[in-house]
DNA sequence: ATAGTTAATGACTGGTAAGTCAGCAAGGTT
DNA sequence: AACCTTGCTGACTTACCAGTCATTAACTAT
């Protein structure tokens, strides 16, 4: 008896779908990404596409949501949950986690958002607030703690998170366009924080 | 006698369909960019692009070096001419420049590289060529001239001068997606130059 | 004026890709 | 085994748009 032509497996087909729609939106962008390529990635027919999700742009949203799920909470906690002095944390998981962001998934996800954001004015929405707010709360908050406990003097770092990510963001960019052109992104993160340490201690 | 239905301009059509074409790829990005409404707002048919343009990605190309052509070479006589001390002339004209980019046609550039660079890389490598690496050894041959002087102290921002402007580049992106969310992109920059001079100076 | 040159037009074509749907078959139910 | 439900297929439709070209008309030269 030959083997089925194919399986129903209607829990996996959703994770399998975006999955595959985030390799080709990550080669292609949204525009030039074409969904027949998707279906073909995720080993199903076109069609099938269209029972999970209603539009193109329905299966963009869920890609990004996706990537966007995981990972800021781990940052988040460990902020929390901390017990190392300010310094030394910004030193060492705060720094290895930035080195870590240009290399994963969110780098391309910024991509995306950066060509397609203008037309997808909920989907900005949605990374700032699961993303950018929390991240830039996160390591605004933290800073301020510093100033409170006396290890840090008042500065504008302390309302310019931004300063942080900046070589972060730079970075990813970097990526994206001069893979050819070396830069050592790690050291350019740390280097920033050595920066800010530097500026910011009491 | 009626007025001609239009009047043969072939000195000016070229720069006219750039401006249309770049007004049109600003706000829709390469792929869903309409040659029928760049024709629209040239104010001409879509027959005549191609008298003067064979496709759509040649038009593209001369929209992005059009606004490269411009503008860099201002900061690059500057840096060569200047009589000011480095610290002062990175506190002054170099932070007025860096501070004017990202609301230039400039940051409108670097998101369409960044959409569409990976298919366009001889577009990276125009780019590259004729804006960053010479900015970037502008601002790194300045700091090492400080250096020589004895201004400045031997660090690893002379080998990374894009820690000068990353801030500007996130401002780029800031304003690109979060136009909505404040961000005093005029101080952040500013903060990053004076944490850096702080950092270098002998 | 007249003829010649060429800038400019705009209806048309051909290819492409999002989205549809009638039928098929996997797997469950009795 | 016969029947039913529904996950899944893939050929098809429809709309759109880059690029073409036969024709027109603005300008030039004589």
């Amino acid at each position: 008896m030959a083997a089925p032509r194919y399986r129903r497996r209607k829990e996996d087909r959703p994770q399998e779908i975006t999955e595959a729609a985030f390799s080709v939106f990550a080669e292609k962008g949204y525009a030039s990404a074409r969904l027949d390529e998707v279906a073909r990635r995720a080993g199903v027919s076109k069609g099938l596409l269209y029972l999970y999700f209603n539009t193109k742009e329905e299966i963009f949203k869920a890609v990004i949501k996706s990537v966007v799920i995981r990972r800021v909470d781990a940052l988040l906690d460990a902020v929390d949950t901390t017990e190392l002095p300010s310094e030394e944390f910004i030193r060492g998981p705060l720094l290895k986690f930035m080195q870590g962001v240009p290399g994963s998934p969110v780098a391309i996800v910024i991509r995306l958002l950066i060509s397609e954001g203008q037309r997808h004015p909920d989907l900005v929405d949605y990374y700032w607030d699961n993303v950018v707010s929390k991240g830039l709360a996160a390591i605004g908050g933290f800073i301020e703690r510093g100033v409170a406990r006396g290890e840090f003097r008042e500065t504008a770092v302390s309302e310019l998170p931004q300063l942080v990510i900046a070589p972060m963001m730079l970075s990813m960019i970097w990526r994206i366009l001069f893979t050819k052109r070396s830069l050592d992104t790690d050291k350019l993160m740390e280097t920033q924080i050595e920066m800010i340490l530097a500026y910011i201690k009491a």
